[in-house]
DNA sequence: ACGATATATCGATATATGTCGATATGATTA
DNA sequence: TAATCATATCGACATATATCGATATATCGT
């Protein structure tokens, strides 16, 4: 755990956003069309839409986030569902109030 | 206080560091020349010549996390002292654990 | 197998950040 | 008041990040 890779993901509104909207995605997002619940999080369309950027830019937010463990990937047919990795965050905020 | 101002200055290592140098500086100063005490913080000459890297560097980076008030400067003659502000510290820390 | 749909990746460009040396400013001392 | 010392600011350039549209890849329905 980088704190410093973690932060910068974090320097980033939408992206801080994204897991907030995660931390609670039935208040945020419609009902997804194949799964009845959001247990493996929010596909990527929603996402992106609720953000207003373009599809890639989200797709590679969600990339960065992935890639220092902030959020997990799962795959359901042709959709990629997206959430929050509470392991990591928790982690995170124990690690700052120890070293800030 | 706006997380992502502050997330952003906090994505640097050395910014990283200095605020925790600040936080026991007899664990990592030597003792003033002048002052007899850490109250009101560092010279920057010390936080400069521990951190390696230039002068104007490190005054630059203490004006940014001054700016989101990370740090309180205090001039002593032609020195500057920079302490943390335990106080905008401490309201950071909890808003994140509020909002992640 | 084909066309449609969802997501990921690529390439490009604009803006931001990191970092330096040079110079300006402010305070001290001879 | 001139020289010196500590810090701040400026200008430059290299590297990183933001963001897009286009294209590739994977899956689905027909």
């Amino acid at each position: 755990m980088n704190i410093v890779e973690v932060n910068k993901v974090l320097s980033n509104k939408v992206r801080l956003d994204i897991l907030k909207w995660l931390k609670t995605p039935k208040e945020y997002f419609p009902p997804h069309k194949e799964l009845k619940h959001f247990n493996d999080g929010v596909c990527v369309q929603y996402i992106q839409e609720k953000a207003g950027l373009s599809q890639s830019t989200i797709s590679h937010y969600l990339s960065l986030m992935q890639k220092v463990k902030l959020v997990i990937p799962k795959r359901h047919g042709k959709w990629t569902y997206y959430k929050r990795n509470e392991d990591t965050i928790k982690k995170y905020l124990e690690l700052l109030d120890k070293e800030l």
